[in-house]
DNA sequence: ATGAAGCTACGTTTAATGACGAAAACAATG
DNA sequence: CATTGTTTTCGTCATTAAACGTAGCTTCAT
């Protein structure tokens, strides 16, 4: 959903729709002169609205200012938008290919050692991969941006780098609707119990190898 | 999140929000006369607003609407309601309740003993409380489910038992759309650095406190 | 202290909402 | 085809939202 439907949703149930706007303008950091500049009214008309002297704004008038303050804030360079939606580009992404076919998860697995920690097998098909710093992603992917780890196909296989207990990814993927095919731990510290329960009851293969993300980008990018 | 809110959004942000509401009475399947007479008014209302003849029907409207269409759904049995707001009860959630206030956030903290290990402030107010078993509720909850823990208002304070380093909590935060206004560990063995991170990044103050489950749930109730 | 910035309060105007009810158009369905 | 239920259209009226502008109140930095 978008921010602005969720900030229109919570104005319009609030006992007081006036003080959710002005909580809103607040979070954004806008004040009531800058917000009437930006819709060319008059301030008291904020303060008319905030106030409650206005006690059932119309549609009209919600749409406009919360359009204003994404507008606004977007204009700012995005700074509070980043934090419920965030579109900026990441680093934490380090190779991400799709492939034209089915490729089988054993042969995979296979060639580049690895591991089987899960009791999930691997009589699977993937249709691409996502290499990604596991660190960097959790602190700078927004929910939303998850989705940017699977490419064209939710088929696919995951790896991980930087991986500690490797509880972290496991339950990105358990919150996450959308479920890779396999996922793959890049010489994690060690395994923790809990990652191969969710790996379990996600029925997702949950693999460890010790070679590392270069290797391992160059062995996919083989398999094209 | 509260359907109700989700649905108000999406009527105050739909270029026609007219039909947006026919849209979700459809979708409740109710008839125009029977919301008109659930509201006590003439269903030739509900038409002008349907077919647009009132462009911009007002927040006291739209919440009247929804509401009815939320409430005529529970008489029924809440059949549409479960399709989105699936209501199976978890043993991961300890307590939850709302509030039909705001409390100070500050003020709670002060009462649990906290220690906030976040840069973010504690000058918000909050709306409800969630007190959940992290373990239990990383096993047992799917991704739609994790709506469960924000009861009626996302502007509430979570809880969590069971934490090992407290990152998994601050993660399954990340990634999900829904913010809580705080989050606090119980008795935590230890707190990551990567936890702290993404409270800050999320803008979510990391409480911590020594009180256990059973004190919290009191002092939190008797804020009612 | 003296602006400047931000917000509140209020009187006023106009256009739109929120509501009614009657009549008409449309579906089903016995 | 007659009947019942659902929806649309429209004329009408009271209320109120939407807007203005001015005056007044805090707060805060110069």
């Amino acid at each position: 959903m978008d921010i602005q439907e969720k900030i229109a949703g919570e104005i319009t149930i609030a006992e007081n729709p006036g003080e959710t706007i002005r909580k809103w303008r607040e979070e954004f950091q806008v004040s009531q002169l800058d917000l009437a500049r930006y819709l060319e009214i008059s301030p008291s008309v904020i303060s008319d609205y905030e106030s409650g002297r206005r006690k059932s704004p119309g549609v009209t008038s919600i749409r406009k200012i919360v359009n204003a303050l994404v507008e606004i804030d977007l204009k700012r360079g995005g700074q509070v938008l980043r934090r419920y939606n965030s579109g900026m580009p990441s680093d934490a992404i380090i190779d991400i290919s799709d492939y034209s076919h089915d490729i089988s998860l054993e042969r995979v697995i296979r060639m580049i050692s690895g591991t089987n920690y899960s009791s999930i097998g691997l009589n699977r098909y993937i249709r691409g991969y996502t290499i990604v710093d596991g660190i960097k992603a959790i602190l700078s992917f927004s929910y939303s941006e998850y989705s940017k780890l699977y490419g064209w196909s939710s088929q696919r296989i995951i790896f991980f780098t930087e991986v500690k207990l490797g509880r972290s990814p496991m339950i990105a993927i358990r919150v996450h609707p959308l479920k890779p095919a396999a996922v793959v731990y890049i010489q994690p510290d060690r395994i923790d119990d809990l990652a191969v329960k969710l790996a379990d009851v996600e029925n997702i293969p949950l693999i460890v190898t010790e070679l590392d993300a270069p290797a391992i980008s160059k062995i996919m990018a083989s398999l094209k």
